[in-house]
DNA sequence: CTGATAGTAGACAGATCTGTCTACTTTACA
DNA sequence: TGTAAAGTAGACAGATCTGTCTACTATCAG
């Protein structure tokens, strides 16, 4: 309380986490390949020697860069989805959440998607963080379903949603429109029961 | 006639054409970060000389590569579809062509998505180009769609399909599964008239 | 106060990247 | 046949990449 520190440029304890941070943000924004460990390290203020005390490798910093993304992407997700109540307005918030995040000033895609693409299946471990990502959406969304159209028939249609958001993913990334999300949405309504 | 030419490594003539497709191939499943310039001359049997007297940087080239299977990519395609007479067989033979492509060994994902998500908006011509040759598949996909939902309905209903087509290579990249395609195509027969 | 821990700065090694350049060789054509 | 164009091999420059290492410094528990 009594100590000046004017710049705190980084919290004192978790060097580590400010780390992944800072990473997230760059890898999302430039890519990977394209992204340098020195980079990473100048916009973080931290030294190599720490970067590599606490991970092995650039790939293993993806790798937790990714888990990192994967946490916050469905909080961020959930807890918007959790300020509706009627089901179908859940779904739909859903295809709000994508609209949003596609209007962001830096979006630059998925970066599951994109660690697929520049990696393609080289790295193993990266390409199985993006399918498990892909995966637990794909649940989530079962889970949003079920209310509305039972637990029997809700897997197959997740699946359909879960390639209507991938797709409105690649429109928004390659024409940088925003309304994708609403077509996509737009389609995925037309898959639901005409009781929902 | 008489000459032996036991190799006969390339081609005579065309060495630029030559290392278009060889480039094409390495970017294709490498990605175009990834994939360095000496490996496509090693691959090419080209010397690096060769290379920049044809084109002024490596992005200049992968920029002719982007082209090439933008004509690759919309020959094939059509060629496949007019196979078919039936206005909706036609359009069927769209995702069954993906179906196949998905399906093949080297799979690696659309390269015009690949290419917006490895260099961002940070290239404009690379940018450019998988936007136009998004477009150019809309088009084509309106075209087909024209006999079976009338002129007008038929360019909004062609960006519902091309999200849709983006949906599946983006599922198909991740997962694996080259059943996106069949996925994709039952979605989009719910959203022609029921005449169809 | 002391010693362990974790951080910093940055030199360094070794590889690799794009792009330039020299010197030589082959091909095509008039 | 002789000349111009185009290709080859590969050295080279300069930058950048990942990952290691040395030496120094700050923090904190006991």
């Amino acid at each position: 309380m009594s100590s000046p520190m004017p710049p705190q440029p980084v919290s004192r304890a978790d060097k580590r986490a400010h780390l992944v941070d800072t990473a997230l943000s760059l890898f999302a924004a430039g890519g990977y390949h394209a992204v340098g460990i020195d980079r990473v390290l100048a916009e973080a203020g931290v030294a190599k020697k720490t970067l590599y005390a606490h991970f092995p490798s650039k790939n293993a910093l993806i790798a937790e860069v990714l888990r990192e993304r994967d946490r916050r992407f469905r909080a961020s997700l959930a807890a918007f989805v959790d300020r509706q109540s009627v089901p179908i307005d859940r779904l739909a918030a859903v295809f709000v959440w994508h609209r949003q995040w596609f209007a962001e000033p830096g979006f630059a895609g998925c970066m599951f998607l994109n660690v697929a693409a520049e990696f393609h299946g080289e790295v193993a471990e990266l390409q199985q963080l993006a399918r498990e990502h892909k995966q637990a959406v794909e649940s989530y969304l079962a889970g949003l379903l079920e209310p509305l159209v039972g637990v029997d028939a809700a897997p197959a249609l997740a699946a359909d949603f879960n390639l209507l958001l991938d797709g409105a993913i690649g429109v928004a990334l390659v024409s940088g429109d925003a309304g994708a999300a609403e077509r996509a949405w737009n389609m995925a309504r037309r898959l639901l029961p005409a009781t929902a």
